[in-house]
DNA sequence: CTTGACCCTGTAGTAACCTACAAGCTCTAT
DNA sequence: ATAGAGCTTGTAGGTTACTACAGGGTCAAG
């Protein structure tokens, strides 16, 4: 079990072959090796490496700060706790402005849904498309 | 003032040239007509036009969702209230779907960047790295 | 009459992250 | 022996929304 193909290391994981295939270009996670015939193997290590990259992936970092990440989880003395937090924080800031941007969204869209009837009735006169035509949509409170 | 050039519009409403001229070739917004030289024009409908791509982009619809309303706004008569609506809906649940998991990830990242000393010290037991190797790290609580 | 800003077309590149072949080898089961 | 699943490489496509040329025409000012 400490030896899986490809295959089974994209089942057991919940990923695809290609997508293992193409970290490995990138450069994110190499094969443990080579059996004789050819096909890739991956031991323990290589499978707490990609539980890591996915992870990682799951709390919003890129592959390119994955590479950087995984580079200070190699050598972890050449590099500083602070240097690790500064990436975390940085990819912190940047969730948080998306936020702040889809939130403001969010609010704009949901004041237009409620404002328009739903109706079968052609939509003349719909108040979102009125919303995006008019001047005034964005603030409306500025106005009124 | 009724009629601007590429270059005028792009000022007027802060957007490129080059975006201008992609927006027509994806069918989103004609050129009011050609002058003898061959320049584009543009006439207050067509202004209006790009004022409504530009706010429709800016709460959050993809070029596709825009082309769907600007054939609904050209002919408003054809579809109902409810047919914008449900575009609008639709988008509304998208963005909603994005903002939990954004939250979610904030969550994640902002509770292991707490963790972190983040001082000048080897990253060896860097908490923010162990997270992310670690089995428990999503849900620590489950554990405990 | 030339410079420089502006316009034209068409094509190709970017970013991030895969995804989909084609052409062919290997292993297991029947 | 042969089918079928799984593996190999390499290359190309796809999404979204632009962005960046190259190579050339147009126009107003000096």
């Amino acid at each position: 079990m400490a030896q899986l193909r490809i295959g089974e290391l994209a089942k057991k994981l919940d990923c695809t072959v290609e997508t293992l295939r193409f970290y490995e270009r990138e450069g994110l996670l190499a094969a443990t090796g080579r059996s004789a015939n050819g096909y890739r193997f991956y031991n323990t290590a290589s499978i707490k490496q990609l539980k890591f990259i996915l992870r990682a992936k799951s709390m919003g970092f890129s592959l390119d700060d994955i590479r950087e990440l995984l580079a200070i989880r190699v050598d972890p003395e050449a590099k500083s706790c602070g240097e690790v937090k500064g990436i975390a924080q940085e990819k912190l800031a940047q969730v948080e402005r998306k936020l702040r941007e889809l939130k403001s969204i969010r609010d704009a869209l949901s004041k237009v849904v409620e404002a328009c009837c739903g109706g079968d009735v052609p939509a003349n006169h719909c108040s979102i498309l009125q919303a995006l035509d008019d001047e005034l949509s964005a603030q409306q409170e500025h106005h009124a």
